[in-house]
DNA sequence: TATTGTTATACTCTATAACTATA
DNA sequence: TATAGTTATAGAGTATAACAATA
């Protein structure tokens, strides 16, 4: 590997402002790309429902109130959202094993499975990506990909 | 099923599934960080008139109907849309020269900033996640940017 | 007294349908 | 006849306010 910089790259990115403004672009772009790639089943569901049934899965179990601080919406508005996931049977609520006051909601299997096979799809379609890309290309991409997690953990 | 994996030391990025869930999972969330950061005044604008406006700035003059297209609503809704912003003086609206149905629409100079100023802030916030990298960090990123770039227009 | 969830009500946003002007 | 924009109206979603149950 040369010194003389990227020979077929589209943009030379040398100083750190440049750096910083084509990753952002590129990292939103890419994004927005993956966002787009909903499953069948998903694609039906409404963007609040699908949201607050990801943030279920990915926590476990939550009570109303917070579920609604993870996705921004009041309470009120998350009983809505979690009513319709229920009637739909993808999400069960449970009582708080010692607050009385709270309600418990978690995934069913269904609604898991759901949010799986959205993942998977996304997986495969940024797997055919990579595949057309050229092997030293994504010799790169796997070196930086640890990079760009640690980013988001700063 | 449902466990994201380890966090706490970075995975080692083997097999190309592997390759496109972790890239997946971190573009993902790096996203999410950098959407967050909005400047104070966009963040009082409703998220369809930051959306109509950012495209606005990014292809200069479209009619009612081209944005209405971008932003994936009807023309019922961009017509309320463009109305607040011309309001606020961000765009204004301008005769087609030829076409005398079509109405267009271009940002004004302070809807040019205040998009300009959003941009400034992700990236002031990226670059300075990107100066707690180590250099060889950054050099990895350096070399990724043009091929994530490239990922996009595949 | 504070917190959690629920119900009632009003407001905002979007889409469909109908209408006008122009190509 | 088709297309661009606008207006009128209905449906979906969210928030605030008020209320009930529990801590």
């Amino acid at each position: 590997m040369g010194v003389d910089g990227p020979v077929e790259a589209p943009i030379a990115v040398r100083t750190a402002a440049e750096l910083s403004s084509t990753l952002r672009l590129a990292v939103m772009r890419l994004s927005r790309r993956l966002r787009s790639q909903r499953s069948e089943e998903l694609e039906s569901l409404p963007a609040p429902q699908v949201g607050a049934l990801a943030t279920l899965v990915r926590h476990g179990t939550l009570a109303l109130h917070e579920l609604a601080q993870y996705e921004g919406v009041r309470p009120p508005s998350m009983n809505r959202i979690v009513g319709q996931l229920e009637e739909r049977g993808l999400v069960e609520r449970m009582a708080h094993p010692t607050d009385r006051r709270q309600v418990l909601f978690a995934p069913t299997r269904e609604g898991r499975a759901l949010i799986k096979e959205d993942r998977r799809r996304r997986d495969a379609w940024l797997a055919q990506r990579l595949r057309e890309l050229t092997p030293r290309e994504r010799e790169t991409l796997r070196a930086a990909a640890p990079v760009l997690e640690k980013l988001t953990n700063l």
